[in-house]
Parts: C-alpha cells; sequence; structure tokens
DNA sequence: ACTCCGTAGACTGTATCCAATAGCCAGTCG
DNA sequence: CGACTGGCTATTGGATACAGTCTACGGAGT
C-alpha cells in the first residue's frame, strides 16, 4: 500500500462535480428557499433547463426530487407548481420537528464527549457573532449548523435523514421570524449545551422543547409582530 | 349537468394507470420486499428496463426514488445496488418508529372519536383472523394498515408521510418475526385502542411505545428464537 | 511470481425526438 | 343568449441515440 502514509486531508479529493441533477436540485431550491420562484409559480421544464444551461432530462429528474420533499407539486401533462405552504401545514412541521430535534437531544446527551461539547460551543459563538451583525441569511445558517451538530452527536443515521429533510422545510419558514427570534434562541442553545455536557438527559428534552416551541410559536405571531 | 343523477362509484374511473414510474417503483419495491432481488444485488437498468417491457427512463426515475427512500444505493458510473440492512440500522429505524409511532398514538387519543375507534376495532378482529390463518403476509399486511389508521386518525399530514417511510422500511424487518410475535402483538393493539378511545394520552403513547419496543426486541432475538 | 499497463466491454449519464394529454378559446347549435 | 363541441397549443411523458467513464481482464515486462 504506497497511499498508507498520506495525510487525510492532503489529497484535493479531485473534485468531481457530482450527478448533474443533484446540482440542479440544489440550483431549483435555493432559488425556492430565497424566494426567487415564490409559491404557485409554474415552472416549466424547458425554460429552467435554458436557463441553467442543461438539458431538460436533469431538471425532470430534480423536479421529481424536490416534488417527493415536498417543495413542489407536479401536477400531471401540465407541469410543477413551487408548492404554497398552508397554515396548518406549518404547524404540523413545527411539530414534527419538535418531536425529532428533542429526541435528537435525548441521545447528544447520552452520547456526547468532550470533543462534541466543543464544537457546539463554537457553532453557538459564530452564531451569537451573526445575530450581532446584519446579515438575516448567516444567522438561519448558523442556526441549521448548530441544529445539525446536535443531530450528528445523537448517532441516529435514520433519524438524522429525517430531521435533515423536515429542518429545510422548516428553515423556508423560519426565515422571516429569525430577525425577532434572534438573541434569545441563542441563549436558550446555551443552555442546550449545559444539559448535553452535564449528560442531563430529561433536561436536554426539555430545554429543546421549549425551544423549538418557542420558534413555532414565533411563526404563528410573526404577522403581528 | 348531465352527470349530476349518475351515481358515485358506477364510473369504474377508467382505470387510469398512472405515471409509469410510479408503477416502476412499486414493482421494484415490491421485488426488493419479497426478496427476490435480494440485498448486495447490482441492478442494471437496461436489464430491468427490458424485464418489465419498458424503456429505460421510468427505470431510471423508479431507481432514484429508491436511493431517497434508501431501498438502493446508487453508486456513480457503476450501478445500482439493492441496500443490505446493517444490525444498527435496523435498530435505529426501530428507534425512530418508536417515536413516530408514540406521537400518532398520542395525537390518535386527543382526536379520535366514535367512527375512527369503530374503525381501529373493525382492523383489529382482520388481523386476529389472519394470525389465525396461515400467510404470515397476511398478517403483516393488516398490521401495517392498523398503524397506518392510527397515524391517519392522528391527523399530521407531516407525521404521517415520514412513518410510512419508515413503516415501509420496518415492515421488511419485521416480516420474519411476524411470526413468533403473532397474537400477542394484537393484544396490544386492543389495549391500544382502549386507550385512544378513553382519550387517554399518556396511556397511549405508554402503550405504543411498549408494543413497539417489543417488536425491536424481538427482532434482535430473531435468530435464536 | 508479481506488478504494471493497455485494451475492451459495459454501464451510467446526457441530449434529442416523437407521441400523448390537459387546458383553453373560438365557433356553432339549440 | 347560453352551453356544448371542436380544434389548437403548450407541456409533460416515454423512447432512442450518443458520449464519457469506470471496471475488469489479459498480456508483457521486471
Amino acid at each position: 500500500m504506497l497511499s498508507a502514509g498520506l495525510p487525510e486531508g492532503t489529497m484535493p479529493k479531485l473534485e468531481r462535480p457530482g450527478p448533474l441533477r443533484e446540482r440542479v436540485y440544489e440550483a431549483l431550491l435555493e432559488l425556492i428557499t430565497t424566494r426567487a420562484l415564490r409559491p404557485g409559480q409554474h415552472l416549466v421544464e424547458s425554460e429552467l433547463a435554458q436557463h441553467l444551461g442543461v438539458s431538460r432530462q436533469p431538471v425532470r429528474e430534480a423536479l421529481q426530487r424536490l416534488n417527493t420533499d415536498g417543495w413542489v407539486d407536479l401536477r400531471p401533462a401540465q407541469g410543477a407548481f413551487v408548492h404554497e405552504p398552508t397554515e396548518d401545514e406549518a404547524d404540523q412541521l413545527l411539530t414534527v420537528r419538535t418531536l425529532l430535534e428533542a429526541e435528537a437531544a435525548r441521545l447528544a446527551a447520552v452520547n456526547a464527549d468532550a470533543a462534541g461539547v466543543a464544537e457546539l460551543e463554537d457553532l453557538c459563538g459564530r452564531g451569537e457573532a451573526a445575530v450581532g451583525g446584519e446579515e438575516v441569511e448567516k444567522v438561519v445558517e448558523a442556526n441549521a449548523a448548530f441544529h445539525a451538530r446536535v443531530m450528528a452527536l445523537a448517532g441516529n443515521a435514520v433519524l438524522a435523514e429525517l430531521a435533515r429533510q423536515v429542518d429545510r422545510r422548516v428553515r423556508w419558514y423560519y426565515t422571516p421570524v429569525a430577525r425577532q427570534r434572534g438573541a434569545q434562541s441563542w441563549i436558550e442553545h446555551r443552555e442546550l449545551i449545559a444539559a448535553i455536557a452535564g449528560k442531563d438527559e430529561q433536561r436536554a428534552v426539555e430545554v429543546m422543547r421549549e425551544h423549538t416551541e418557542h420558534t413555532r410559536r414565533s411563526y404563528h405571531e410573526r404577522e403581528r409582530g
């Protein structure tokens, strides 16, 4: 084995652009989450294909995945439409999120080691810094990263996959309220870290549940805020 | 409106075959769950296409969905392989299932009405009848139907969608142990119905959690059984 | 005997082409 | 004047053809 002595990170991984359909998927998702494509809008395969500089095929495959993930509604022989979220649906989504995240918090408390806690501290620091700044997008991103890290510490791949799907959609709803939530959210994150570091399962669950419920309430009150 | 007087069920709906990719998806899933396609097996698009009498296109799309749903692993430039489940993964899956089903039981207890309870009773009866018979497949099917009904009563579409994915894979693991679980499982179902009918949230959660945990333990002890 | 290189085969991934379907608008008949 | 019917258009859905890439096997050289 010649490669035995080579360090891990030094090989640039030979940047393979990955399947085109994946990149199209990501691109469209970006356009949807940034509201460049608005809810209810009619998406035409050929237009998207031309706009992205690829053929229709990858666009089709991407749209189908977006359909199964709940981002677009695919009406037969008519086209794809950006999904319009309803109040009920948002509520259900946030309910499920509470469930998944609470379980993740519990498992994280069970499994966490010093290194894991340190990572969370680090992310929390970055998040708090972002709150001070102007860019809402940064805050939302940091928030997602923090929750993803907790999920990773839980060590349940199936749970993580489900949460990934749910959280991404929650992020879409969350963006408008991120500003008002702001600082309070990161205080709660700190409490969560403390519970995890202390391996206090019950407390971790409670903190996380309360935290996500706050987010839910903020969402429902978003117009009046 | 000429069609006003026509009864609802009389028009045979003109059996619309629906998108081909969907049928291919279902067909392949059937082949996987019945173990006609064994774990680790290499799936070749052109072979499947020819075998099913369709072109490669729908097969591709079906395989991609199977990939995102965790049924096959899609290795770039190499092909699709039927996913081989590991012990860890099964455990994680059953853990998540416990979580989702318990929440569903709670919500069902909150929302249930007389009609809903009656439906559960009915399904339970069918299930008990199936246990008496010989066909394991029938039992597994009845079990899935029962859990699906509870999920429907919960009235959370997002939760239901997640559970649908998870349960289908659980079903795959469950089949081998269905025979040993058999009757005991349906006794627990009866208890669950009682809890739901009595709108006892806490008890519904406990019963369901215990029920799914039993299944998990049965799975881990399957070889020795 | 082992390793390295070259070549051949096969599969995936992408682009183009044709057919089928739903929606819409105008025209026509009652 | 209203409602139905016909054709028209735009778009998806499925099939086919083509190019790029990875793997595996076999032979030659050390």
